[in-house]
DNA sequence: GTTGTGACACATT
DNA sequence: AAATGTGCCACAA
């Protein structure tokens, strides 16, 4: 079993886990999903985004609570629309860190 | 198998 | 303060 969890899937899972209402960072999913320097693996995953619908990559932001330029994978508009459905506050393209930062000790 | 690139993060200049 | 360089890992050619 446990047929390679290989890198994607943990850092899936991870962003599964992601509440609504909340954001977490690269580095977050990265740290959690069990290494700090999976970040641009993170990045790389959430690209491919093969289940887009378990897989919110609108709630995961880089370490300055701010979407990428390639993020927009539908539009900007579409991310701040998604993100405030949620709760959270956007601003073009970022949102509060200290407010809505993921903070796993919270789940 | 090696090289290059990438939706990042951190350190240093 | 901003820009650059470096580190890390995975995938594509």
């Amino acid at each position: 079993m446990a047929q390679e969890k290989n890198s994607y899937e943990k850092i899936y899972e991870v962003v599964r886990q992601i509440p609504k209402g909340c954001v977490a960072t690269y580095g977050q999913v990265a740290a959690l999903a069990g290494n700090c320097r999976w970040a641009r693996v993170v990045g790389y995953a959430l690209h491919v985004n093969p289940d887009p619908e378990g897989i919110p990559c609108y709630r995961v932001v880089n370490r300055e609570g701010r979407l990428s330029d390639a993020f927009a994978f539908g539009g900007v508009n579409r991310q701040k629309l998604l993100l405030e459905e949620e709760g959270v506050t956007v601003h073009e393209n970022h949102v509060d860190l200290s407010t809505f930062q993921w903070k796993k000790s919270v789940f």
